[in-house]
DNA sequence: ATCAGCGCCTGAAACGTTTCAGTTCATGAT
DNA sequence: ATCATGAACTGAAACGTTTCAGGCGCTGAT
């Protein structure tokens, strides 16, 4: 591998004036830049990363941990949170949880051990192990998708709570009395948050509220959820799930098994995601800023390692309900 | 930030005994190593991975640089390729060109200056400037989703000629004879390849094609393509897409403005995505083993990695027609 | 003639590890 | 008593950069 030495000594000049070459081309004589610069080209010379950070005692990378790729929300705030660290000249690199502990743990662990600049968090849970070991780590971090207590860090948040009310209020006011409520693993706080969103929004109402928790936030855990839903008797007329992918698998269930959407059951999703538009029944959805999620929750953690006196913040956004064929009252 | 000699300083010991502690346990005695052990997490120091990796000259990083992440089936190939990387201990970083190559410039500028042990590759273009920049870095790569000469590198990839040829042939004998065929930036040899499958399966027959090319390969360039599809006079009575996100918008532009599928227009995606079975009308299309590619092109790059003078490869994998309501003959 | 100032360049230290040749010390064999 | 052995630990070199104090030679001012 050729270092900058190897060019330094081609070129005769010394390690010193190659580097200022690279870095600050301005105080090198016109004809030596070039001719360093040709002798770079000649040995195809990259400089190495990993000895610039040591030296410089922090890297130009920002960390993203996310709990599901496969869900093309997070495939947003992924966009977001890219296009912000761009802006600022950092690249970012993006791993995936999973919702496992596991393996958030030991991405979490890659990251302080490569001493990313910051990382941008959603995790699956606050009050783990690895996360508590990461945060004697020092490394800065914000939350995305989650609310935290300013006193620990900044976070950057949808109000779920108000989403799945949200919900829920438009199936009681499109006439809805039997609601059933498909949520994802209860370790997740989104998901918590939908379900309290939803109790309160039906609490005095004349409605029935059935819950079912699915195995994963997936298609597949929304087939499941479906099928059980095709058993229940009597089986709800209206069904709100945790997220889009839920909502579409147990619309898969219901087109399959030949129940009609909307007259016989109603279908409410959450995120918005572009595939809800594109359904079989174009879904009705809780819509959340994902890119504007991430690109704030990025912006405020360049905030924080630029400046460590800045104080930590807890943005909320409000979600929008966007109504689509799945809950349209037909005549 | 705390360092292996304060470890060392605090537990009484040498930086090498620390250093030794923490990589080959065995070898300290076992009051040392607890003590040190305690020290450690008592400081709760966390190794520097640019200075190890400054020292062993190589990184424990793999790279992976997509096409689209917002494509589910890239998503898949992220999967395998991550399951294939940590079953031999290395982490991967993932990102995502979005079919620009400005973005995979950097992103590959940023693998050779990281010094990754190696990238799994789906280009824009075989051809550009970053490519050959990059070539010259000598960072071992292998091209996902891609095919090569295995003169220059490793190649995991699908034959799209025959998956092309294998929609276009199933509208043939469900008896369309006026298909259309939306394909994506011809740029991209997967566009150029599934069209000329399609060419070639319709020579000679009495089919009549009209070729649209899409902005992207995304849903909304689909819904744009179904618009000017339902324009064309006469309009075709199939419509094969090059990938499954174009055929999604195509399907929702038909499902908007009335038209019956597959009565008046049957479709056919690629790719095969979760998403395709749950659509408006699940959708017929051509599957890929998506983690199988990601993983085995992981493997094939460990395997040159390991030992320099395994011969490169090029796997192709044989696609596959999965056929669902978009195209079925209802009577 | 001297010297300050400047532009350009050099040389060496420092970053935090890993690794390896050595040192120390106790043990058991001779 | 001597010595070889081995276990446990030490000390220093090396990895490829960046940075910075300083050196050298030239120019223009005094």
């Amino acid at each position: 591998m050729v270092g900058i030495k190897d060019v330094a000594k081609r070129a005769g000049v010394s390690i010193g004036t190659v580097s200022n070459v690279v870095n600050r081309p301005h105080v090198v004589a016109v004809a030596t830049r070039n001719r360093v610069l040709s002798v770079i080209e000649e040995l195809g010379y990259v400089r190495d990363e990993s000895a610039r950070q040591l030296r410089a005692g922090r890297s130009r990378i920002m960390g993203l941990l996310v709990l599901d790729l496969g869900n093309p929300f997070f495939v947003d705030v992924a966009r977001g949170a890219e296009q912000a660290a761009h802006a600022d000249g950092l690249n970012i690199i993006t791993c995936n949880s999973g919702q496992r502990s596991d393996l958030e743990a030991s991405y979490l662990a890659m990251f302080a051990e490569q001493r990313v600049r910051g990382v941008l968090l959603s995790p699956v849970a606050t009050s783990g192990e690895a996360l508590r070991a990461f945060r004697r780590s020092g490394t800065p971090y914000v939350f995305v998708d989650r609310k935290a207590p300013t006193s620990e860090a900044s976070s950057v948040a949808v109000d779920d709570i108000a989403g799945g009310a949200l919900a829920a209020r438009h199936l009681l006011e499109t006439g809805h009395r039997r609601i059933a409520f498909v949520n994802g693993p209860a370790i997740l706080a989104q998901c918590r948050d939908r379900e309290q969103g939803v109790r309160s929004a039906l609490a005095g109402s004349a409605a029935e509220l059935t819950i079912l928790e699915a195995i994963g936030l997936d298609v597949s855990s929304g087939r499941d959820a479906g099928a059980r839903l095709l058993g229940t008797s009597p089986r709800p007329t209206a069904v709100f799930c945790a997220n889009d992918l839920l909502a579409l698998g147990v619309l898969q269930a219901m087109v399959g098994a030949g129940v009609r959407i909307p007259e016989e059951m109603a279908i409410v999703g959450y995120d918005d995601i572009e595939f809800a538009g594109a359904a079989a029944v174009p879904l009705t959805s809780v819509r959340q800023p994902a890119q504007r999620l991430g690109r704030t929750a990025a912006e405020l953690l360049l905030a924080e390692t630029a400046d460590t006196t800045v104080e930590h913040q807890a943005v909320v956004f409000t979600p929008e309900l966007v109504v689509r064929e799945s809950t349209r009252v037909r005549r």
